[in-house]
DNA sequence: AGTTTTTTGTACCATTTCGCATTAAATTCC
DNA sequence: GGAATTTAATGCGAAATGGTACAAAAAACT
């Protein structure tokens, strides 16, 4: 939704949106969207709370079709997780490369955060990287490599912006961008499994910008 | 098994460990270490995901056995969790009201914090409140309950630390122990999810020891 | 010994769950 | 119009799940 607006000059039209008259019965429903309804039950109950009938009943789809367009449960389970984590680094990534102040940046990061945490009808939904972690992560391998895989990438995020704003003066020279990051990947943690207890939005952002102050005074 | 082992000097054996001969058939397990046997279950798998036969084969109980002692699949869910929340508050109240640096302090706490979600045969167990907040927090209110607490009661006793700390002078004028209990907590957090996702203990110490040296400091 | 009381052990039930097999529907190509 | 192809819809089935009924077992009390 960030990026991908710029289309290819050339060969305006024919792209994506024009279905290529494939053969059979069309489908019923839209990936994308049935995708994200998985995701929405998936994040809120956790992978084995949710059922297939759940899946079936949220996304519009019957079972058979869940089968053929995402493969199994586990399957589905982990595309949805890929998706949350697109959407979530596809929110995050102008900041992180924008040029601002660092306190602007992180409150900014910080926004947005919470804005994905405390969406969704039935209450807050918290952050799919801290269900599965805190779920599956210890047994599936494959799901513990994409949890990894999260938490460094935020890491290194936080990182550069602190390395960035060192550089340019805004941090005193004691201090360590790399312990500073995971201050702030900490801080996203914490946010988000206290947003899971339904800890009110105005919390959440005291403790923020309690640890916006510090970090960006810090020595 | 911190405080209880002073025994009344008077009447001094025909206390707890004798039994007070009941009356029926004897029963063929001890309600506490089956409690734990329970407790680390649903700590790796979760609610949802650990099955009545999983506890019954873990604890030696057969089920009518586990419902006439803890009721039934949430009572014993929630029974869990409170032991978890005593075990884990019994294992670091002496290190909050204790008389020591600042650092020192927060050291041992966080070496204790390394030592419970660390453990286990199976790979490391992490936390039962990140785990419970994850899945369970959101939909029952009871649980919920307790994850709050369990939340603010740590705020809470990183503060008396923190406050403690400046009025002897450890911590500079302008700092504000509220903020920095908040990242005390968030450190303990970000350590939980990482244990989860088998970060090995050598980084996590790395991520504490960063984190202690921004608080200490702390403007 | 016999009664009472408490726990165990087996077996069962209704429901849910995941996954798939099969048939019906809707569309394109010839 | 008819064949081919892709999807939808229904429903089956084997296994697992949470919970309980019921009888046998093991202890204390009388």
């Amino acid at each position: 939704m960030v990026q991908k607006t710029k289309k290819p000059p050339s060969a305006a039209k024919i792209e994506a949106p024009v279905a290529p008259k494939r053969r059979g019965r069309p489908r019923a429903y839209e990936p994308e969207v049935a995708l994200g309804k998985a995701l929405d039950l998936f994040r809120r109950d956790g992978f084995a709370a949710t059922s297939l009938d759940d899946l079936s009943a949220a996304t519009g789809m019957n079972r058979p079709s869940l089968y053929g367009a995402f493969g199994d449960k586990r399957e589905l389970y982990i595309k949805s997780y890929q998706r949350y984590r697109d959407d979530a680094r596809a929110a995050m990534v102008d900041i992180f490369r924008a040029d601002a102040p660092l306190r602007e940046r992180l409150e900014r990061i910080y926004r947005i955060a919470l804005d994905i945490y405390l969406s969704g009808e039935s209450g807050p939904r918290g952050c799919f990287t801290v269900m599965t972690a805190a779920s599956e992560a210890v047994s599936d391998p494959d799901i513990r490599a994409m949890v990894l895989e999260g938490l460094t990438e935020l890491d290194k995020a936080f990182g550069i912006c602190f390395r960035h704003a060192k550089e340019r003066g805004e941090l005193p020279d004691g201090a360590d961008p790399a312990s500073l990051a995971h201050l702030a990947s900490a801080t996203i943690h914490t946010i988000a499994i206290r947003a899971r207890a339904r800890v009110p939005r105005g919390e959440l952002e005291a403790i923020v910008k309690g640890a916006v102050d510090v970090m960006c005074r810090a020595k």
